[in-house]
Order: C-alpha cells, then structure tokens, then sequence
RNA sequence: GGGCGAUUAGCUCAGUUGGUUCAGAGCACUUGGUUUACACCCAAGGGGUCAUAGGUUCGAAUCCUAUAUCGCCCA
C-alpha cells in the first residue's frame, strides 16, 4: 500500500468539502422524512472568521451532520446580518478615503456604496466557514436585508405599532459626539481615567452667606443644573429640603430635593442634578418633576440653554469654567480622582448621555410567556444554569429602544406630517392615505409628509431570523416555514441571551404562535492562554484559516471542541489544536495498519481473534450507547471524548494489537472483515466531529466511489451486547499489566516467552476465555492452572486470583515478601474500616440493603485476600 | 451596591437522587522503549485535606451556614 505515515489534510479536505458541495448533500428540501433544521446565528456581514465563530460553528455542523446521518431531513442554514453600525462605519471610513464625506450624500446615494460594499466585501466569513467543513445548505443563504427579510421587518413594526406595542419616547441614549450618532450600550468602553473632583458651592436662596458644596466631575454641566438632591436621612441637611439654592454664574435658583439614591458618604453628601446629561439623575428629574435642561449640541458643543460659553466645545468648557468659578468664589476645592468614563468603540470620543426621542417596544407583556417556556422546559438551556440568569432579566425587563440614528437598515416606516402627528405605514402612499383620513387632512399631499430618518436596530431583524428566513412572516403558510419551523436547536454565546435567544422566543410567540427552537447551547467565550477575551484590539487571536491550514479543519475542530464544555470559558491553545491533528494521525497510522494486511480465503480464524472481535464488538456498542446518552445531554466535548478513547484506546491500542497477525503473516478473512466493519462504523461515529478524514478512510476502507459518502450513510444503532465479556476483559487487562510491569522490572525482553501459572482460590473455576489473548499479547509459552503455589516465581494477585511466573534467574525473595507486606497492610488496614462501618448499628440499621450487602462482600473479599497473602508470605520466608 | 454562578491533579474539566464504576478523564509531567501502523508513537508511573471553618447525617466533593477568592449580569 502506498500510504504515507503522515496524514496530510490539505488537499483532502479541499477535495471532499468540493465534492459534498457538487452531490448537493448540504441541500435540503422538505419531504415526508423528520425535519431537523438550525439557523446560523447570523455573523455580522463586516466579519473575518475568529475563534469564537470556529468553535459556534463547528457545534452547530457536528449536530447536523449527526442528525442528517440518523436519517432526518437535515438544514443549517447560512447567513449574515447587515449589523447597521460596523457597516456603516466601513463604509463611512472607505468613503473618506476616497475624500467623500457621507453629509455630501444623499441617503439614496449613500446606501448605493453601502450595497457595493455590501457586495465586495461582505459575507467573507461565510466563505471561510467553508474551509471548517460546514454542512450549511449554501443556497438558502439569508441576509437581513434581502428583500423578503427586509419587508419582514417593516410588516412587524407595523403591526406592533397597531397593536400599541410600539411607542415614541425620551430616552438617555449613549451619544457620540464625533460620530454624530447614537451607541448600543456594547459599543461604548469603559475605561478607568485619573480626572478631577471639583466641590463647588452653590448660595441658598435669600441668604446673605449659606452655601451648599456639592462634588462633581463634570462642572460643565452645573448649567444644566435643575435641582440639588440631599439624603433624607442625612442630619447635616434637614434644614434643607424645600429651599431653593442658586446656580453658580448664571444664579439660576432650583430646589433642593430630598432622595436616599444620594450616597452620604460620597463627595459631600450633596448631589446636583442635570437631568439632561446623566441617566442616574434623569431617573431622580423624572420622579421628582423636575425641569430637564439639555445645554449641549450634538456634536458637543454648548447651546443657547447653557447661557454662557455657547458654541465651544465640552472640555474647552471645563477649563473655562473652572477657573471662571473660583474666580466668583463657588470653587471650594479640586481632588484627583479615578473614575470610569465610557468612550466610544469606534471613535474614541468620550460619550455623552443625551436624551432623545426614540422608538421602543413594550416588553413587560411578551416577556411574561416567553419567560414560561423558558422554566418549564418547553425550550431548555444547555448548561441549565443560564435558566436564572434568563430568568432575572425576564422579570426586570425593560422596553427596548429600537431605534438608531443611521442610514444602513430598514428605515423606520414612520410619517410625520405638518401638524406634528405621526402615521405608520409601509409605504408614502399608504401613509398619506391613512393620514388623510385618520386626521381629516383631505388635502394633505405627499410632499407634506416626511418620513422618519432613523433605521431598525439590527437585532430588529434578528429576533426575526427563525422565521424571516423562511419567509414565514409574509407568507405564514409556506410549506419551508410550515416544515422547518420550530428549529432544533440553537448554538449562540450566553453573552446575547437578552438582545437575540429572548426575542426570538418573544416573536416565535407573537407571530408563529410558537418557539423558535427547542434547544439552546450556550458556548464559552474563547480566550486567550492569559484568560483575556480574544479580541481584533488585542491582536492575541490567531488567524482560523492559518490553524486549518497547519492541523487541518479536522484537527481544529477537535482542539476547539475537547476541552469546551458547554458554557464554559475555553482558554485556547494552539496545542489542543496540535491534539487533534495527532488524533488524525493516529487514525489514518490504523488504516496504514489493516489496509498493509494480507487476507488469506482458507485460514481459519484464530480463537484469540474470535474473542477479540467479539470483545470489541460489545465495547463498540457500549460506547455507543455512552456517546448517544452525551449527545442528549448536548454534553459534545464528553461524546467526542468517548470517541476518542474508543479509537485511540479500544480500538488502537487493544483490539488491533490482540488480533494483529504475526510479522508478514496473512490475517484470515473473517477477521479482517469484521474489522473493516468496525472501522467503518468508527468512522461513522467519527464522522460528525472529523468529517474530512472520516470520509477519506471510510472510501479507502470500503474502496468505494466519489458518488458515494460517509455523510449521508446511516449512522450505527446501539445493539445489544455482552456486559460478562466487557467485565470478564477487564479483569485480564489487568493481568496483562502486571505482566508487562514484570517484563519491565525484571528486564525480560518482550521476544523472551514467559510461562504463566494461575491458581484460583475461593473455589472459583477458571475461565479460558481469553487465555489465548493474554498468550499472544504477552508472548506467553503456556498458560496452566494449579492448585498449589509456584515455588521460584514472581507472583501477583489479581482479586484473590494468584499468578506466577517461574523466571530463569533468582528471584529476590526478601524483596517479594517486602512487596506482600505492603500489600497485606494496606488490605489490612482496608479491612478494619469495612468491619468498623459493619459494626455500627446505626449504620446496619440505616442505610439501604444494597449498601450494607456491598459493604459484606468488600468485607468477605478483603478477608480472602488477606489470607492469600499471608500464605504466599509463609510459602516464601520457608 | 443588587442578583446569579463558580472554587476538585501543574492546566482544562467530569463527578446524576448523599453510600466501591468516589476521588476520575484528557493534556502536561517523570521513567523506560527502533517491539517495522504511528516518536504527531508505545509501555509504565507520580500527582488532589475536593477553597477555608463550622453544621446536618451511621456516612459529605455532593446537603446547610458563614468566610475568602474569582467570574458574569444589572445598577
């Protein structure tokens, strides 16, 4: 056989990934058989593959590529999400370069270069997750932007707006300065900065010298100053409450409030609030009605409300007005001081809370059943703890604030018209007519309304995506939505419980009246060997496509899988990576192995492999049956474990050593096939795991056709199988150790053939069972059983099972009898716990039979071996 | 500050309803090895007071209570 002894997956994978895709085997269409179908958490349309996606993805196509080969009707299906603010800041960015600014541009014009990009450069991600072996039906591939998905988002906005779910509102939002836009909570940093803490004092009103000292970080803002909040609790100010104090500089006069959110210890006790410009404040403006002052432009500069400094910049302000205060004598003192400041991702401008007028989604009554399906099962979280987490926001949820002040999305289908009001509609024209006739405005025009500027948040379009990618929105009755629809399961990030696996479940139930999947596996976060996030910023991830290329696709799936638990961090290192290649190497060393067999037709087979064969057999199917019980657990890291060790351990490292023929001797042909056999069905198990090499092997095994593939062949059922055998083997496994640690002590080479004598005790029958394999695994002469010990032999004791093998040389008596009396002490020892624990009543009387009875037969087997030793001691000190 | 979760071998993790499949796996480590499938390998071996302190129980890694440390979410 030409073979080479090193596996080389390159090209193998290529061929084969070509192949699947040309026989069409990714593609599903719907037919009588059970459906089994996921949706791809769509990856942002601006991403390059990283580690997270690798290990998302490789879960998602090992439960697949399983499902397809149980014989259901299989479908993951691809795709990408617009991800409105990383696209638009590449676009913004590409344009920049090319000296067009986006405030030249029409919206028309701008989504025109939007699209081109989209086009270009979009969706690399899904091309590289090719290279991993992703069974995706690539022509069903979705983005949130395509028309029917498009349209999809609109339809639902509308009919929420009808339904009085959607509002308009003043929120605090996360405003960038430079960007002129308003961030997701995600998009902001936090990072700790050294600043200053700036106690000012503020007059009371009709006083001649009564001051009140509040801290702030912020002076700038006093001028949008609406109250000063003291504790209630607070004995240094209950004279306070109720009167008015004045503003510094502009001698503004605003009460003075009483809440216990004010911390007494913090600063002075004593908190200005700027309803306008912190959320914490917003709340306390809100509850007390206080006036809300917004001294700032967008871009960061101050306005008219501020009275002063109009028109400079925020922290142009800062330096001014402080010494402008300690000019008027209102600055008491100045503090270094740490704190956190958010910045923004993108721009690194420091963000500025800003209250504007958004829209939003009621939340409080969809979360109610959503939450249900959640607890009860009907939708189950693997790991289940997240089952809390899910919980805790359900109960404390809060309206969702959808939209966003950009252009790349589906614009917001909402018509203002001349008057202030505002219609809902999918289109101008519809809008017109509805405002016409809503607020009696017959001879309103289209040039009159105009609509609204903001687009959808994305997830907007994602909690959507079960459904809209089957177009189950528009079309609610098409047999794709009707057959695929609830999905399996879900492989995501416990980072997006809330924005995405939440909402799904919440439009799963509003619009198909029923979950969008049944199971939810949360990954890990992949992180560095430092236990840091992997990250662009960071430069610490290391590129998919270079790891696929040095261990192959295979090899990277295993070492993102072996040590991944669901749930769990995974701290990668490239040398998991270097395990599965090892692993593929392995593998294709045993195909080396049988496939460099000679068969011979007229050889009868040898009852050492007959056993063999029949042994591997119940072992096969145990396993099976432990791999299919982690599979339902959706425990994947434990069942490619047990993958693992079947092949590497069982398989390589015993059955193929116990029936391997001698040096250039032919095999017989019933052993080999049943070999073939169960490499074949090893393959198979492998198979969603390695997808690439499995399917090589299992076509050079069988020396099958490219029409032919591992991926849609049935995948092995647990059969029935003999439990005495596996335990009768594990006792001979034993055996064999002892005899190979014999060989090592003593020196034997492995060509010196050994005699070996067994002598059973406790009247026990001896088993021939697999003598003959202990014989050739050990290179044994002869195996005999007696009924008296063995003089001039080493010995060891397997249970109360005595073995001896006579050797050439002296035996060193004094050091085998030092060896029994460990032994004896330590069984010593054992025992009198045991006969303890047997004496007590409490224990007798308390614990269940089975366990008393455990603790007798520990109890008897102990005495028995104890009185083995002490004979062979006696034998020996003769 | 509020909530949730964790802490088991050098590392990453299993350990179900408390009871010999209860202290386990993989990797790493140590020792030995050209046993012609594989050194990307083979064989053997060492290694843990189950975070700490109490408690419940005949019996605790497992249940309870504190403490410590870490992580996540929310403010």
């Amino acid at each position: 056989m030409d073979i080479p002894n090193k596996y080389n997956p390159v090209q193998i994978e290529d061929k084969w990934y070509a192949n699947w895709m040309e026989q069409g085997y990714f593609k599903s269409t719907p037919d009588e058989r059970e459906a089994y179908s996921i949706v791809i958490p769509p990856p942002n349309v601006t991403g390059v593959l990283h580690m997270g996606h690798m290990l998302n993805n490789t879960l998602q196509d090992v439960l697949v590529r399983r499902a397809r080969m149980q014989g259901k009707n299989a479908l993951w299906l691809p795709g990408t999400d617009h991800a409105s603010i990383a696209t638009e800041a590449k676009v913004v960015a590409k344009l920049k370069e090319e000296g067009i600014d986006k405030s030249e541009l029409t919206r028309d014009e701008f989504m025109e270069h939007a699209w081109e990009w989209k086009e270009k450069h979009g969706g690399i991600i899904l091309e590289q997750l090719k290279k991993l072996g992703a069974s995706c039906d690539w022509d069903r591939t979705r983005f949130t932007m395509d028309e029917a998905l498009y349209e999809s988002v609109i339809d639902v906005f509308i009919d929420l707006y009808n339904k009085g779910l959607i509002y308009r509102g003043i929120r605090m939002v996360n405003w960038d300065p430079s960007a002129l836009t308003a961030l997701s909570d995600e998009e902001v940093i936090h990072k700790e900065v050294n600043s200053k803490l700036y106690y000012l004092r503020y007059k009371v009103e009709g006083t001649r010298d009564d001051w009140v000292t509040i801290a702030t970080t912020r002076p700038e803002t006093i001028l949008g100053d609406t109250a000063v909040c003291v504790n209630p609790n607070d004995d240094r100010f209950q004279h306070l409450p109720g009167k008015r104090v004045l503003v510094p500089l502009i001698n503004r006069a605003v009460p003075v409030i009483a809440d216990d959110y004010v911390d007494i210890e913090f600063g002075t006790g004593c908190l200005k609030i700027t309803p306008a410009h912190d959320e914490n404040d917003y709340q306390i403006g809100f509850k007390h009605k206080l006036d809300t002052i917004d001294i700032f432009n967008d871009n960061g500069t101050l306005n008219e409300a501020a009275q002063l400094y109009v028109g400079e910049d925020r922290f142009a302000v800062r330096k001014k007005i402080v010494k402008d205060l300690e000019e008027a004598g209102n600055l008491v003192k100045i503090e270094d001081y740490v704190n956190k400041v958010g910045f923004s991702e993108r721009t690194d401008a420091v963000v500025e809370p800003k209250l504007s007028l958004q829209w939003f989604m009621k939340m409080e009554e969809m979360a109610k059943p959503a939450l249900k399906v959640v607890m009860d099962d009907t939708i189950k979280f693997h790991p289940a703890k997240f089952k809390n987490t899910y919980r805790h926001w359900m109960e404390n949820v809060r309206d969702w604030c959808i939209s966003r002040q950009l252009w790349w999305g589906q614009q917001i289908p909402a018509y203002y018209l001349p008057n202030k009001e505002v219609v809902v509609a999918k289109s101008k024209e519809e809008a017109l007519e509805l405002a016409k006739e809503k607020f009696n405005l017959p001879d309103l025009k289209l040039e009159d309304l105009r609509q609204d500027e903001d687009v959808l948040d994305t997830w907007f379009s994602s909690w959507l995506w079960p459904i809209s990618v089957f177009d189950g929105i528009r079309n609610p009755e098409n047999e794709d939505i009707k057959y695929y629809y609830p999905t399996n399961d879900l492989v995501t990030a416990p980072e997006i419980l809330f924005f995405w696996v939440a909402r799904m479940i919440m439009a799963g139930q509003e619009y198909r009246g029923e979950i969008p999947f049944k199971n939810v596996y949360l990954t890990g976060i992949v992180r560095d060997k430092q236990g840091r996030k992997m990250s662009k910023q960071l430069g610490n991830s290391p590129d998919p496509i270079k790891l696929i290329k040095i261990y192959g696709a295979d090899g990277v799936r295993v070492g993102m899988l072996l040590t991944s638990p669901a749930g769990n961090d995974l701290p990668f290192d490239e040398s998991l990576c270097e395990q599965g290649r090892n692993f593929s190497n392995k593998i294709w060393n045993a195909l080396r192995l049988v496939k460099g067999w000679e068969v011979d037709e007229n050889l009868p087979q040898p009852d050492y492999a007959k056993v063999s064969t029949q042994w591997f057999d119940a072992k096969l199917n145990a396993i099976l049956e432990n791999i299919e019980d982690q599979f339902s657990k959706y425990r994947i890291s434990d069942a490619l474990m047990a993958v693992y060790k079947l092949i590497w351990d069982d398989f390589c490292s015993w059955y193929l050593e116990m029936i391997k023929p001698a040096y250039q001797q032919p095999i017989d042909k019933l052993t080999y096939q049943s070999t073939i056999g169960f490499f074949e069905g090893l393959m198979k198990i492998l198979h969603p795991f390695m997808p690439f090499i499995s399917e090589e092997i299992w076509h050079i095994l069988g020396g099958r056709n490219e029409n032919e593939s591992i991926m849609i062949s049935d995948m092995p059922k647990v059969k029935s199988y003999d439990t005495n055998l596996l335990k009768g083997f594990e006792m001979e496994m034993q055996v064999i150790m002892a005899l190979r640690n014999i060989r090592k002590e003593k020196n034997i080479s492995f060509k010196e053939k050994l005699e070996l004598f067994v002598k059973k005790n406790n009247e026990e029958k001896p088993d021939h069972t697999f003598d003959n394999v202990i014989s050739k695994l050990c290179n044994l002469s002869s195996i005999d059983y007696v009924d008296e010990k063995v003089e001039g032999a080493v010995s060891f004791l397997v249970k109360s099972t005595e073995f001896y093998v006579p050797l050439v040389g002296s035996i060193d008596v004094g050091a085998e009898i030092k060896k029994l009396r460990e032994e004896l002490e330590y069984t010593k020892g054992f025992l009198i716990g045991v006969t303890e624990k047997l004496s007590n009543d409490r224990f007798v009387n308390n614990a269940p039979e089975a366990v008393v009875n455990k603790e007798k037969a520990k109890q008897a087997d102990a005495e028995s071996k104890i009185k083995v030793i002490e004979e062979q001691i006696a034998s020996l000190s003769k």
